[in-house]
DNA sequence: AGCCCATTGTGATAAATATCACCTTTTAGC
DNA sequence: GCTAAAAGGTGATATTTATCACAATGGGCT
């Protein structure tokens, strides 16, 4: 388990009593890359909070289609894992580790109860759905207004955000993020690199633009 | 201003001293049908809670093209306005008045407080974030997965759960709510009607379908 | 009644995206 | 080094949606 020096460093501003129901309460777990740690429908049986790497959050089509809509990090919480009244609530979206990560597995019956306790906790829960809501927002805006170019563009501008420059996907990945097909995104690339937006490689291309 | 007993019919469960701050702090206003309530971009000096008639919140695009979310309806608040920690947050939402409404406008100042004082409003909050993150999660959803065709259908079940089977909306109305044009709306109808889904009038139709 | 204007209908065309077919290049693994 | 699988390129075509132009209809108002 974690110490309470280092879950200070990742999740700041709790209450004392919040770290130490943490230590006793969570599990701390390990998931490699690619690993899907929630599917649609699934009952969620614990809460999620992210310590290392990198979580990307999906909607699920029937189809068995996938539309990214954010990453979560360090700190950062799955929103809809955080507030279950109920043992069978149904998680309504895909959570996949986009690398290997940790992560601490809180059981839902400590949701209400820490409600009640910590302040802290409360707080946090809310900063959780506020940020997320916001993130959605942003997925709804480029979904709903933008063409695929632009939609694009601002994949890669999220991505690059969160690991650097170089990125290391493949077209099919971005296009199975975006739900789209590979050679509406190789095109695309194409594009960006005569514009010199890019530079491509093979499994992955650097983001030069700016 | 409204009764403390109005108040506990439509908000239920809050502590007896949040309707008592409410009542003293809030502002009951009204909205003609067609109001702009909230803009993108504007600064955010009250909370809304709707009390009577119904509110359509939407995302704004640059080029001033809009897009459906979701209602709000008498009991249920509007999420983005609910914390707001500076008074120079920004609204990253449109809302306007469907219908004449009743809302209550709280100053941004008591959230943060109300959220040290009333335990209630801290689960008021939560539960807001909550319905809209999975509204949001529902429209991203339609967004990102269906045709024209089936969005359409969609939204048109939405419209009829607010409002009932006869449904008053112009072809032009809907078709910017789902930012595309008046005559794929007008082609779209025309097949529903065909296969025997509505009927059709000026101005309005009804929802026959099952 | 007659006129105006909002609403709706419809064909033609353009643009964006999806789908299919097949090819070349690169790389990991034997 | 050879080979199979994965990654990427590309033309042809279909489908979906957007745009333009204009006709038809119906209701409200003087």
């Amino acid at each position: 388990m974690l110490s309470k020096e280092v879950l200070k460093k990742i999740f700041p501003d709790w209450e004392d009593g919040l770290y130490d129901a943490i230590l006793d309460k969570a599990e701390l777990r390990d998931a490699k890359a690619g690993t899907t740690l929630l599917k649609m429908g699934q009952n969620i049986k614990s809460a999620m909070l992210v310590v290392e790497g990198t979580v990307k959050l999906y909607q699920e089509g029937e189809d068995g289609g996938e539309y990214f809509m954010y990453h979560l990090n360090p700190g950062e919480a799955c929103a809809v894992t955080l507030v279950c009244n109920y043992h069978h609530e149904q998680s309504k979206v895909l959570a996949k580790a986009v690398t290997d990560i940790k992560y601490l597995a809180i059981p839902v019956e400590y949701m209400e109860k820490w409600l009640n306790e910590f302040k802290s906790w409360h707080y946090f829960v809310i900063r959780t759905y506020r940020s997320r809501y916001e993130e959605l927002l942003k997925t709804i805006h480029e979904t709903a207004f933008k063409n695929m170019d632009e939609r694009l563009e601002f994949y890669i501008k999220r991505q690059v955000s969160q690991f650097g420059n170089s990125v290391n996907l493949t077209h099919q990945e971005i296009a199975n993020d975006l739900n789209t097909s590979r050679e509406v995104i190789s095109r695309l690339l194409k594009k960006m690199e005569h514009n010199g937006w890019i530079i491509m490689n093979r499994n992955s291309f650097d983001w030069i633009k700016k």
